[in-house]
DNA sequence: AATTCATTCATACTAAAGGGTGATTTTATT
DNA sequence: AATAAAATCACCCTTTAGTATGAATGAATT
């Protein structure tokens, strides 16, 4: 606000300065050429061409800048944070059941057969016959490959 | 390019009339006002005025436009295709060498030790000893885990 | 030259993982 | 109620993984 008024201010001042130039710029010339009677052909072309080119550079001084906004897309890179989104269609299509995939995610956590054993609240027999299902289901042979195969799947996180 | 010539073309012959029409404007006034011999500060005066009025006018009609951009930032999520930035500080902070990091990634995409073995021409003891600094490094007991950490650590993809 | 570090390999042992088979019990679903 | 799928457990056996210890080699550093 405050630098509007400013503006506003060194404008009226520029202006008025330049209008005091100008009074005392025509009546220099007048002076100059009214003793040449038949000068004034040249006189009037002068203050012409004078006050002309004092309008071009008054103008392009004072306007006001016409805004045009430019709208930019810039591209942020936002990371989100949980990206995972369970894959439905790869785990019907595999045939997997609930208790296999928890399983899998455990072995992903870097859980062993006993400590998921413990976690789940059944035997670590259990936990292999799951995870043997689990292997043949993603058709492949070590826990490492079902965590690999998993994440590639979206099956797990 | 066809609309940025025709511009230009626009403009050079409103100006190029307009200077005509001064023209005329000038011989007019040099005309009208010669007979009274006295009134050359009113002509004078006129013509400054006439002037400086064209010079406005015509700065306003041909002068581009000031451009003042306006910047509007908006966000757009992208996700990255491959995000994973290799973790120098944790890598050197393990104490990690070259070798345990090739193990860890040959793990993580589920080799077992003897496919590790075959992969890096090495035996698979070598391996076994490169899988036991590695989880001593990291702190791990198991493989499973070992891949958990390197992925957290962001010391493999 | 001495030292450190990464890499390599070996042997022996233990622990964990994985395969195969069979069986019982829930839990949905028709 | 009958059936199918899921989940549970056991036993035996094989394979793989992991631990401990010791040692040789080459490259880089002091």
């Amino acid at each position: 606000m405050s630098t509007t008024l400013l503006m506003r201010n060194r404008s009226l001042i520029i202006y008025g300065f330049s209008l005091a130039l100008l009074m005392v710029l025509l009546k220099w010339l007048e002076w100059k050429f009214i003793i040449t009677d038949h000068a004034v052909e040249l006189y009037a072309g002068l203050i012409a061409a004078v006050f002309l080119g004092v309008g071009v550079w008054l103008t392009k001084k004072l306007s006001k800048p016409k805004q045009q906004t430019v709208y930019v897309d810039r591209e942020i890179v936002v990371r989100p944070t949980d990206d995972f989104v369970f894959n439905d269609a790869e785990f019907s299509r595999l045939g997997l059941s609930r208790r296999e995939v928890e399983v899998l995610q455990l072995i992903a956590s870097g859980a062993s057969n006993q400590q998921i054993a413990d976690e789940l609240y059944v035997s670590v027999n259990t936990v292999k016959t799951h995870t043997s299902r689990l292997f043949e289901k993603l058709n492949v042979k070590r826990r490492t490959q079902a965590v690999d195969m998993g994440k590639k799947l979206s099956i797990i996180p």
